[in-house]
DNA sequence: ACGATATTGATAATAATTATCATAATAAAT
DNA sequence: ATTTATTATGATAATTATTATCAATATCGT
């Protein structure tokens, strides 16, 4: 059985808020588990419609929401303005080098940048909640 | 003369463009530089239509983006997708952090944050071109 | 003053997301 | 299995921020 443990996350998720569960929501779990990519909304209401050719778009949004909620999913935009969602059970925190010719995604993480990130904001006297780093570049692939 | 320099700067880039000086531009300019702060084009267009009722937004949006081309502003957007507009002619580089609570700003810089970028960029083949980095918390004010 | 060109303001269009609401599905109680 | 209360769904309208369109106006070199 694929994603056991994220289904039970979701549905442990649904009880204890009183939810109720639907095959719409199953089948947006699943394949936005499958698809191991960066995704818009768009581009999962595109892949869910081909199984699910009724769905509506709201409930794209709304059960995306509802990942977020249960800790199966992290919003993220990049520089234009473009929602995209990430998978987030079970993944360590990280942030993003991207390319400005081909998009393509690499994630990246820096013990030391997130400790100077702290003593940065423990010097203006602040409690650092969260942060957002993204860097934007040209990868090798398309330099030449 | 206040703001002389600025208003070379976008002299110069009109000039340079073959674009044409107007009342509206000088205007606008004017009430950017004077008000010292991250501000929205709302905002903008607000305190502008003081002085000139008749302004347009379209003409708040048109400039904005002119004195970004001149070197002047530089956009900036900050969680929820507002986009803010804040001086950059003889502004050094520096990120931002931000309070939760009450929407303070600080302007940060850390060379070393910096340095730490570029090595990662490189190490993953990639020629970095910019990046963005915000750090979200709660200020001293707003913690007691 | 003239004429070519750029600018303006009103308004329509766009795009991404959220709100509304009648209908359908779910799950618990009978 | 039926009933019942509640939530979910899909269609569509509304919203928000920004950009595009276009006729009327302003600018600037001659
Ligand atoms: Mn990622
Ligand atoms: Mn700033
Ligand atoms: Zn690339
Ligand atoms: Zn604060």
């Amino acid at each position: 059985m694929p994603f056991e443990k994220e289904r039970e996350v979701l549905s442990g998720h649904i009880r204890n808020k009183n939810l109720k569960h639907s095959e719409q929501r199953q089948i947006i779990l699943e394949v936005f588990l499958e698809t191991e990519k960066h995704l818009t909304a768009e581009e999962l209401y595109l892949t869910v419609k081909k199984k699910v050719p009724s769905i509506g778009y709201a409930t794209i949004y709304r059960t995306l929401k509802l990942l977020i909620e249960a800790g199966l999913c992290r919003e993220m935009q990049v520089e234009n303005g473009v929602t995209r969602y990430e998978h987030h059970y079970n993944h360590e925190h990280h942030d993003h080098l991207v390319c400005t010719k081909c998009g393509k995604f690499v994630e990246i993480f820096s013990p030391d940048i997130e400790k100077l990130q702290e003593k940065i904001a423990k010097k203006n006297g602040f409690v650092l909640e969260r942060h957002r780093l993204e860097l934007y570049g040209v990868c090798g692939a398309c330099r030449r």
